[in-house]
Formats: structure tokens, sequence, C-alpha cells
DNA sequence: GGTGAAAACCGTAGGCT
DNA sequence: AGCCTACGGTTTTCACC
């Protein structure tokens, strides 16, 4: 093996995906064009790093505030005993407000990023959704009060 | 003003933001159908919503850990002084791994998500590029064991 | 594995209701 | 504001190299 990852991508799939992350709508005739090949070699490519599961598809960027949700933080979560981290993760999970869930390392077990339209809204769902949830010990919330940068990482 | 959110978005409006929200480069005649309208009028509230600002755009959602990144962190960072958030945040924005950064409140000043390809290669980051930025006072990090959950809200 | 062209499909603009 | 039509561009496939 001697490409720089596990898929032994070469050059151009790194290309392309590199056009993809700037714009993701990138058609492939143009990525054809930058990369001096066929369109149908960018469709084969990238139909195949979809297959091997590399692109798994695009995310919707929108601007929440402008649908009314102000609010955007961090809560990180201590459990009263580790192995509960499965089953409060799905009563999290179906929390529609909830867009981001991980397990971690460290001072807290679980870390989430919530949306919500307010304080108020926010308040309203730790106390009556997220701190009724059996195994929870306790909350400590990081607001984002700016979202500096949101990008892919860069090959 | 009635509407759930700022901006008097109608039930076509959010039926189509739903529709983009499950699969962004779902086609515009295929959302027609859906909604049983015609492709010309998803073109004209979809084109709407993005001068908004509401639609800003698709971010090509990738397996990291498939192109040898297998790390995905967390980092809380203490600042000797408050004021000099904006600087380190620009310090931050330097580094490729970093691929998301926000200010926040609480016990931390900023918060990042950084991916690595090992915990060696994040070693070396934090040590030689994040550790080395003036007005950083100390650094927590908190490692991902699982991402469950990455989605946007559900209108 | 790549090419180039054909066919099907989609995005976009303009006119009409 | 939505519908229909038409045009230009894009995706997708496929025979050929």
């Amino acid at each position: 093996m001697e490409g720089p990852c596990k898929y032994q991508l070469d050059d151009l799939d790194l290309q392309i995906l590199s056009i993809l992350f700037n714009d993701s709508r990138t058609p492939f005739l143009e990525i054809a064009r930058q990369c001096h090949v066929s369109g149908g070699t960018i469709h084969v490519r990238t139909k195949k790093m979809e297959e091997m599961g590399i692109i798994k598809g695009t995310k919707l960027l929108i601007d929440t505030s402008k649908l009314g949700y102000d609010i955007c933080a961090f809560v990180g979560i201590k459990l009263v005993n580790c192995s509960s981290c499965e089953y409060v993760s799905e009563e999290l999970k179906k929390i529609n407000e909830i867009i981001e869930i991980h397990c971690i390392t460290g001072d807290f077990s679980i870390l989430f990023k919530i949306i919500c339209k307010d304080i108020s809204h926010l308040h309203e769902l730790l106390t009556n959704k997220i701190q009724t949830i059996k195994g929870i010990q306790s909350t400590s919330i990081f607001i984002s009060l700016d979202q500096i940068v949101d990008r892919n990482i860069n090959i």
C-alpha cells in the first residue's frame, strides 16, 4: 500500500474530492474540464467512491437562525453509569432539535449539538426532555456565540 | 407574522426543505411530483430561499475514516484573556485538520472539532500547531468514540 | 481504465393564465 | 403565484479503443 489512505485513491480521485469539497454541486463536465479527462470518467470515479462509502452524500447547509432557531449550543453529559451511554443516546436521538451526538472520552460521556428557537426553548427542552432521561447525572451547556468555520478536511 | 419563522415560509417551502434535508440532490422534478406542483415552482421557491440566505449551499458528507483519518475529537480552549478570542480563532482557521470552530460560553472560550489520522497526528498538531498559539491557557480533549447522529433539524 | 457520442433527464427562462 | 413549453446543459450508458 503506497497511497495516503486505506482505499488506494489515486490523484484523480483526490482531485475530484477536492473540487467537490469546495462546491458539492459542481457539474461532472466542469470537473472533467478541470481534471483534463472525460465526463464519463468523473462519473465512474464518483460512483466508485460512493459505493466504497467514502462519499456518503451531501448535506443541505441552512441558516437556522433565519428559520427562527437562534440558539446553537453544545451540551456535555455526565452519566451516572457509563454503561447507559447507548440507552441515553438513543433517547437523545428522538429529540428533533439535537442534530449531532457523539460518545466521547474525557470529562463527559456524551456531547451533543442542539438547535433551539431561543433560551426559553432550550430551557424547556433541557428540563422536560433531556434531564428527565434516566441515567443522566448532569449537563453542562456551552452556547455557541459564533460558528466561525464549518468545512471539510482539505486533502 | 403568523408563520413559524421569521421569513414567512409557507407549507410548500417547508415541504421542499424537508425533502432536501433527506437528500439535498433530489431532482426538482421529483420534488415537484411529491409536492403536486410543477418543476418551475420548485425552481422559483428554491431560488427564493437561496436568495434569502436560508439555503446556504450543500456540504459533501464523507467518511473521513475511509480516507485514513481515524480520529475525530473536540477540543475546548481556555484563553489567558477573553479578548484574544478572535486572534486565536483566526490562527486555528489556518489548520486544515480543524473543520469546525465555535466561540462559546461556559468553561471554555473556544470549542473546535478536529480530524486526525491517528493519535500521534493529533498529538503532533496539539503540541506543534495549537498549543503554540499565543493566548491559549489550556486545552481539553474529548475524543469522539462514535458519532451517532449528524442531521439537520426537522422542521 | 479511458474516450466520445447518443439518449434520457434536468435546470432555467419566458410567456401565459 | 403557478403552469406549460422550449432550449441548453448535465447525467448516464455503452460500444470502442
